[in-house]
DNA sequence: AATGAATGAGGTTTCATTCAT
DNA sequence: CATGAATGAAACCTCATTCAT
């Protein structure tokens, strides 16, 4: 009905592009429990549904291009960090961490969701793609990081940042966002998981980090 | 059509109820891509599609029980451990973790898809049961851990447990396994993805709890 | 929302299977040019959409279970007349053909709609049993018809049996019945296609039927 | 993007006209089974698809012109025919009918297509505007045969080959040759229709023909 | 004349759950 | 208790056609 702008410049389509992705993340804002129909989203950003799919294969492949959006922030920043001129410790991940992935209230839940896309919905090809621009990522940043704490091997950069995101990611499935994120009053939270996750997770990942650390240096010294 | 014995006595019923979740089970190891719906589980364990749900108010809560038998047989195993009377050190987790958690080939793609279910689908005093007995067995097993840990403080046995968890479920999310339980020839996988998930794990592992070690006898040297 | 009877017995069943059958008929009979929709029948046979399907693997199905429906009547009251005592002749023929095919509305359309069908939207093996069962009814006719008809050779029975309804089929789509059934107010039929298709189509059964049987006199005499 | 030659002469614009039944003909040859959609003709002719509707109304005509331009075909060469100088038999018939109509490999499914199409989804007016074409084709054709069989009486001649032509069609529609336009590995051809279709038809043909004759030389004589 | 981005109606199918038997 | 027939919401995606550029 409403006919917007027709994007016929390249530069157009990448603008429609991220307004329907703008479209779908204010919706699942605004009610995280609703699947987010591709239905909905095309009203959201006043297109029809056909639309949408001229932009996006599917529904799964649309939300894996939003998180991949996000996923693209953090990297984005850490990549910036690792290969500024500053030193970086480990205090410098923990803001980059808090400010992407934890505080953003779209990150976490969306990447959850993702790995079940991933497993389940999206075509082989699409999964490959995303997996190695992921790896792609994280070798780049690895490589950043393995320069800054030279004790680490070749290789444990990526391990590391690996280890991290796989605590950033499963301590927060964990964690009591998930159950909250639905249970407009919850109980309070059993003892076994009453903490924040943010605070947990810090906790965690300083852990890790420690470990890492204290076994290169043993192993230069040892 | 075909009425089966009726289960009257407690013990029945409970025999049917564990029968309908050894069919989920089979159905979901032998064609773990499919999504497992209830009239197949209803068809594998010979019953109507009505039975099942006198046993299970939900195809989630179904999942979620599925799930929850097999967390309870490593944490059995665990509490057994740390229970008993040896001594325990890290090496003695590893192969606990392995043989409850990896091996099995349904552990973790059930894990994985349990807490997305507990965020979306389930309602939530059942989620909250369900996070209050995983409490209850976090709790006892770290409480179990710590003295074989002295100089972990009160709850760090806990905290590390829960860490691990997580590490266990988000770095298998991540792991080329996840993908390729639905692809049956899967390319190779991208190099940050390179590793066997279970050498990857106890890798991942031995940082976090060397970390944890370590800082506790930092803190009790310091 | 309206709960009918369940259909428990195998009985009861094929009522309901014949009822949606039936209520896809009327729907046709008064709408032609829908394509009638598998909601519009569950409607008009006061079910649900989802119960049209326990009933039914597709829509084509459905409509070629009608198609095999009214086929079955004519092929029904064909095998009981050359196969019942008294004598057959060409005469005898058209009447059966007018009862059956020509007069009934839905036959010839919908005969027409399901050879399109069979070539596009249907399984190849329905489609195959479907022939399957189509030419163990012509077979069973054709053997009766050379029984009547000492002089046809074996096969040519069901040859000519075959060649006549070609006949009926093409001529049917040829006419003006064609378009009229779309056109309210349509114009004067073109010369060439002046004819009514009853009249036509006797003219050019006979004839053919004349040219079978001159044929199998002359090769008795030559 | 890329404007093609604009066609702004008479001629140039029959040429592009041409050129896109042409690419629809292609598309069809290539791929029965599929739909041919409009997008995809529009790509084979190297065109945009609103370029399509600027020479087409709709799709449904498009193929319907497709369909025309091989009737007119078949209809020129007969014409040429009886319209020559030379003597005309019944066998000079049979391979006119095999070269335009049989060994074509679209003109059956497309004549198949067309006459549902003429019945549901084209403009009464266009469907009407067809047939006083056909009917034009049918009726010269028709006159010039009744001076190659001079018993025919008037009228005789364009129902032979309107008759002729609903052999050709229905026949076709029923054998073997109209499933397995779709089928690549189809199952063998149950018996009543274990003939080549080419063989049938010309029997069918033969038989039709036969009988007219007959009758016409019966009517002579008697 | 040509383009191709945008439209949106249209129909199919699945499947968790209920409840009459 | 057990059954399985019935439900119907839910969501997907296609594609003929239009019209701004």
């Amino acid at each position: 009905m409403v006919i917007r702008q027709r994007a016929v410049q390249a530069g157009d389509k990448q603008e429609r592009h991220d307004a329907i992705l703008d479209a779908a993340e204010r919706l699942l804002l605004r009610s995280p429990e609703r699947a987010a129909n591709v239905a909905d989203v095309a009203d959201e950003a006043g297109l029809a549904k056909g639309t949408v799919y001229l932009y996006f294969p599917s529904k799964e492949e649309l939300l894996l291009a939003l998180h991949e959006r996000n996923v693209d922030g953090f990297f984005g920043a850490l990549t910036e960090l690792v290969e500024g001129a500053g030193p970086v410790a480990i205090d410098d991940m923990m803001p980059l961490t808090r400010r992407y992935m934890v505080e953003p209230p779209l990150f976490l839940p969306l990447a959850s969701r993702c790995f079940a896309l991933m497993a389940q919905s999206v075509p082989t090809e699409a999964a490959a793609a995303f997996r190695q621009r992921m790896s792609d990522r994280l070798l780049r940043a690895g490589a950043g990081l393995e320069r800054h704490f030279p004790r680490l091997q070749p290789g444990e950069g990526v391990q590391l940042l690996r280890h991290s995101y796989a605590l950033i990611i499963g301590l927060w499935q964990m964690s009591d966002a998930a159950g909250a994120a639905c249970a407009p009053v919850s109980a309070p939270a059993p003892p076994a998981f009453a903490w924040t996750y943010a605070d947990d997770l810090e906790r965690a990942l300083r852990t890790l980090w420690q470990g890492a650390v204290d076994r290169a240096a043993a192993r230069a010294q040892g």
